[in-house]
DNA sequence: CCTACCGATCGGTAGG
DNA sequence: CCTACCGATCGGTAGG
């Protein structure tokens, strides 16, 4: 019972698709139009530039990101399953959402000019939500001897390793699916090396 | 003693540092030329295409890359210090080289098209000759009980997480610089992680 | 949502 | 290394 998408949900996914593939400035507006199938002018009733259609997209992806993510690391549990669940919550919504990871990664390797500035408030804002959640994951961790370093040690760990299998997954697309098939092994490298001990079950995605 | 630049050296700097700013697509003919000195028809006396000039740089940038970090894993020690010295080299010419890794960056995400085709042979053939390299590493390091885990696992845990710390360099520049002091923190929980010890020494950078 | 149009700029070539 | 130029396309607007 899917009814037929809208015109401004379709130019979101034409435009989400494009970005994604070609980059910012390698998508033009009238190859936008094409895929939606309306011409190029029509686009302009729904934004008043380009900039503003990616800032719209971004925000979007951002919101859906963080939306999807942050219940499972303040669900039930011991600290080992609430953040190995956070881990499956973050791969499983790049799988599934591809196009809006993309746009996270091209908005963020643009920095330059008025644009640049503009995502990077668009995604410091954000952090502001989702960074001291995990913050205050790891001190809680700390204080009931879960794992072994500051939270501060941590949070840069854990930073460096689910971006790590994010750009693998994201550039080695061939290979993505072996890397999510590795995410056990992963994972038990990871949690040894937080907490000095054998995680206590096998993650399981 | 400095002698000038040539003009091609200059066109490979002022091109390589708009590349990693502003991308491919966002980065004009003209531009590298105005910042050159030069017109720009005079920039096809060096290459006769852009995406030429994109693959020169990318080629080099691969190549002394690759120049800088091979020796530190064949290096004399122990396995610990062979691959830390490994990471300080590989984050070292990270942090002189911004460009070439923005180039790189830059290359990686350019996934479509023709252009996108000989990108990614070009990434392919230098990764046959890195990729051995740490695999055999990693197969020493666990005959010997240095390590412990599978040869296949500590390689893409080892990719993990040094892609993972050369995003956050490469991001949140801001920041950079935080990162690189955090390093023997970070190395520590790698490290415990890949051979289930504490390192024997801390990384000094 | 369309046709028709704007000035600017794109990558690249001719010819010297 | 230059001037002069090419056709194509860019983001965006006017007006309906």
């Amino acid at each position: 019972m899917t009814s037929p998408l809208k015109t401004h949900d379709k130019i979101r996914h034409a435009a989400a698709a494009l970005f994604a593939e070609r980059g910012y400035s390698g998508t033009s507006m009238s190859r936008i139009a094409e895929r939606v199938g309306i011409r190029k002018a029509s686009l302009y009733n729904y934004y008043s530039a380009k900039e503003e259609l990616l800032l719209d997209l971004l925000e979007e992806s951002l919101q859906s990101w963080e939306d999807s993510c942050r219940l499972s690391l303040v669900a039930g549990g011991s600290a080992e399953e609430r953040l190995s669940g956070h881990l499956l919550a973050v791969i499983d919504f790049a799988r599934k959402n591809p196009q809006k990871v993309g746009i996270v990664r091209l908005a963020a390797t643009q920095v330059g000019g008025k644009l640049g500035r503009r995502i990077a408030a668009l995604i410091e804002k954000h952090e502001q939500h989702s960074l001291p959640l995990l913050s205050r994951f790891f001190s809680e961790a700390k204080a009931n001897g879960d794992v072994d370093a500051t939270d501060e040690d941590l949070l840069l760990f854990w930073s460096v390793f689910v971006d790590g299998i994010l750009i693998n997954q994201l550039f080695a697309t061939p290979k993505a699916e072996h890397y999510v098939n590795r995410l056990p092994e992963l994972w038990r490298l990871f949690w040894r090396g937080v907490s000095g001990e054998e995680p206590d079950r096998e993650l399981k995605g």
